[in-house]
DNA sequence: TCTGGTCAAGGTGGT
DNA sequence: ACCACCTTGACCAGA
């Protein structure tokens, strides 16, 4: 079990998602941010590393635009030693990485152009994770997507377009059950007929869920992933206080994660904070685990001969 | 320099 | 048909 948190550290004066508006698109721009943002992402990498944090969603927006028809620029060969240094950086440390691209990845959608849409933003997310040099277990997590008022002919409609996306993307492509449209059955049910793996979020199963318990959830997610996929992925939140069903909490709230740790034995998985205050809940995680065997963390900095030490960190 | 309206993309659910 | 919400900060035009 691998500990993380979401796209930004609040503790570090960097944000390695800043982006731009479209009008003001240009490739200096671009290169200028993307740039920062790998910066910032190497600077998270080694706070993690440093505070035992081994689980880390890279924010979708890396590359500002990567997927819109205004982007012509080769990201990828232009930023090919950062991104290969920083996939080393992650593979030393045995860290783990997902992305989940927004709300406007729809693969079910009726319209063939959101399809089409969706697909190259996957492919953009598939190709960040490819430029990093990581392996399959580098996931990309999705929504089933909309219902457009026929549940039955919009999963058939996902199955159908899965087997139509890029092996790249497929090969790194999970779904995730939601806490409005698809609950974990049909997630399932859709793994059933494509092999495509499941990832559990606990929280949303407590809102849209039919009962089962997350030990129960567990067991049947589990098998889901194969073992090139690595470790099951987990989503985990809390409710906010006070707040309407399915606000995610600001904080940590210890004694639920400390159930949740004990329902979930004995599965072992890699569990993602969805939680506000990002890094700060991820610490707190790590210490209320801090006895569970399952918990690993990131392999310690080796020690560095001191003419190098200072080197990689410019 | 400051401020507030606005930002690529879609869908759901309420009025 | 239309709007708020999801989620979120920060970009950037205009004062």
């Amino acid at each position: 079990m691998r500990i993380g948190y979401p796209c930004i550290n609040r503790s570090l004066d960097c944000q390695g998602d800043r982006t731009f508006r479209l009008k003001s698109y240009s490739e200096g721009r671009l290169v200028e941010v993307v740039g920062n943002n790998l910066a910032c992402l190497e600077r998270m990498l080694r706070y993690n590393i440093g505070h035992g944090i081994g689980f880390l969603r890279v924010s979708s927006d890396v590359v500002p635009f990567a997927s819109h028809p205004v982007c012509a620029f080769d990201w990828q060969a232009h930023f090919q030693a950062p991104l290969r240094r920083l996939g080393r950086l992650i593979r030393r440390h045995r860290l783990r990485i997902s992305m989940h691209p927004d709300q406007f990845t729809l693969i079910n959608s009726p319209d063939a152009g959101i399809f089409a849409r969706s697909h190259a933003e996957l492919r953009y997310h598939a190709d960040l994770l490819d430029g990093l040099g990581l392996g399959l277990d580098a996931k990309i997590q999705i929504h089933v997507g909309g219902v457009y008022g026929e549940r039955d002919a919009a999963i058939g409609r996902f199955i159908e377009r899965y087997a139509r996306i890029d092996e790249r993307v497929r090969r790194r492509l999970v779904i995730e059950n939601d806490e409005r449209c698809y609950p974990l059955a049909d997630c399932l049910r859709i793994h059933a007929a494509t092999g495509v793996p499941v990832l559990f979020d606990v929280f949303h199963h407590a809102i849209l869920g039919d009962g089962t318990t997350v030990g129960a959830a567990l067991a049947q997610v589990a098998p889901t992933w194969r073992p090139a996929d690595g470790l099951p992925m987990l989503d985990y939140s809390s409710q906010k206080p006070g707040a309407r069903p399915g606000m995610h909490a600001e904080h940590l709230d210890r004694a639920d994660f400390q159930r949740f740790l004990q329902a979930s034995r004995p599965h072992d998985f890699d569990v993602m904070l969805e939680i506000k205050d990002k890094e700060r809940s991820a610490l707190a995680a790590l210490d209320a685990a801090r006895r569970d065997p399952r918990l690993v963390c990131p392999v310690p900095q080796p020690p560095r001969r001191p003419e190098s030490a200072g080197k990689e960190r410019s």
